[in-house]
RNA sequence: UCCCCGGUAGCUCAAUCGGCAGAGCGACCGGCUGUUAACCGGUAGGUUGCUGGUUCGAGUCCAGCCCGGGGAGCCA
């Protein structure tokens, strides 16, 4: 799809020497007296636009002049191949038709500007060039999420949005009033896909899950979309087996795709798509703690992994590295023991390069006694849960699945400072406009 | 909630020991016929976050508050 006689910059080289259109915005002008160069950009790409004085008539040329940064322009031209142009190619400016000229100056420029500046100008700043390719990589990952789950035969299906119990009862959740009830915003669609997942083999959703944590870093958003799967009779391994498969594909598909994008990011695709081959290293939740110790840093069985010791998991890997078999206490209350009855079925994926964790996962528990048991043992009410508790008396099957979150793989492949800049609109706290 | 850092021109930042409020970019005017965040010359542009205090004198020191950034915890 393009607009109605017009092309799209980023197929402008099956357009060598014919006359086309073009519609989008003047990204920048360089001028050098009786020559200018008006960057113009159509959200595909930007090509540089030459105008020649005395070539062109001299009311298009004072026009040109007299346009500011971002006014929304028609221009026509004849595509010519020219090594000084930044694309290859370049367009001789026949004709500009001004849809609307810009008065006040456009706020982002060329040069730089802080966070909170740029922040409170996202519905502009998302035009600019270390922003916009992001959002196209964004685009790349979540179709390349949805053709795998496809392409694996799974359904897609959806959780509410709107809840009445927490997963997983810890995390702060935003609270609402539902005609007179409490309500909440969901943190994860887990649960609920376990019961779509019984009606319909293997499904997944891919949307936005909320948390009132009033973090303040780079890894945490308070509005954020997540990947889920859950896989009916699939047990722990095979869950990772999966997951491992999704992670390379993902890497291979964006960079495969969007290669231009990646490469104005700065990124190297080649080291991305090594270490990304399979398999991941799989360890022990009692290994990964003597790696972190053996980096100097400090922690004991029973403890957590904090953010250095997420990092240092990583460098000592270079890889995603799964870690698996977690102490019970340390994770929700679903997630199916292991044989020593101490440890669970569960596993994070630690990216490498300090993104932390890109994924958490989990064999559930399909035995109803079980389960009961571990609701009582974490305080838990019966009541919010008789229907997650119907899925274990009715067909209970082992099954397994995971949640990827999807900013921070995208700030990873686009090694971004801060997941903020891979989606549109970021909900932070104290962010809520634009 | 806690810890650290910051708030000076539209933007990014300087301002020595407490002593005349500065630069670059942007804007505007002028110059330049191949620029690549163009370049060169000039002009305009300030409630130094707010309130109070110390002082002959506060952007600078002190107290409180507000706002922002990074991190911890928790998490994806």
């Amino acid at each position: 799809m393009r607009a109605v006689n017009a092309i799209s910059i980023d197929e402008v080289d099956q357009y060598d020497g014919e006359d086309v259109i073009i519609k989008g915005w003047l990204f920048n002008r360089r001028s050098s007296g009786g020559i200018q160069f008006l960057q113009i950009r159509d959200g595909s790409g930007i090509i540089q636009g030459v105008l020649k004085e005395g070539s062109v008539d001299s009311d298009l040329f004072e026009t040109a002049l007299d346009l500011r940064r971002e006014s929304s322009i028609v221009v026509q031209g004849k595509v010519k191949r020219d090594e000084r142009a930044p694309i290859g190619y370049e367009l001789e400016v026949s004709d500009i038709s001004v849809q609307q000229s810009v008065e006040d100056d456009f706020p982002i420029t060329p040069k730089e500007h802080g966070p909170g500046f740029l922040m409170d100008h996202r519905h502009l700043w998302i035009r600019a060039k270390g922003s916009a390719p992001v959002l196209r990589v964004r685009h790349e990952v979540l179709q390349a999420l949805r053709e795998f789950f496809d392409r694996e035969g799974l359904i897609a299906t959806e959780g509410p949005i709107l809840t009445g119990v927490s997963v997983e009862g810890t995390t702060t959740l935003f609270e609402t009033d539902y005609f007179g009830e409490d309500a909440y915003l969901t943190q994860s669609s887990q649960l609920y896909l376990e019961a779509t997942a019984a009606a319909l083999g293997e499904v997944y959703w891919i949307g936005p899950v909320f948390r009132a944590e009033k973090s303040k870093t780079r890894k945490h958003l308070t509005e954020f979309w997540m990947a889920e799967a859950e896989l009916s009779w699939v047990e722990h391994d095979e869950n990772l087996d999966f997951q491992e498969k999704m992670v390379h594909d993902v890497v291979n598909r964006v960079v495969d795709k969007r290669r231009d994008e990646l490469e104005s990011l700065d990124v190297d695709s080649e080291a991305l798509v090594k270490k990304v081959e399979r398999p991941f290293p799989r360890i022990s939740y009692e290994e990964a703690i003597e790696i972190v110790n053996e980096a100097g840093i400090d922690m004991s069985t029973g403890e957590d992994f904090g953010a250095p010791a997420e990092t240092a998991l990583g460098d000592h890997f270079d890889k995603p590295v799964f870690i698996e078999a977690f102490p019970r206490e340390l994770k929700p209350f679903y997630m199916e023991p292991m044989p020593d009855g101490e440890t669970v079925y569960a596993a994070d994926l630690i990216a490498p390069d300090g993104y932390g964790e890109l994924i958490g996962g989990s064999q559930r528990i399909d035995d109803l006694e079980l389960l009961e048991e571990r609701l009582d043992e974490e305080g838990l009410p019966r009541d919010p849960y008789e229907w997650y508790l119907d899925l274990r008396r009715y067909g209970s099957v082992p099954h397994s699945g995971f949640g990827l979150g999807v900013e921070r793989t995208i700030a990873w492949i686009c090694s971004l400072d801060h997941v903020r800049e891979t989606i549109p609109f970021p909900r932070q706290i104290n962010r809520i406009y634009p």
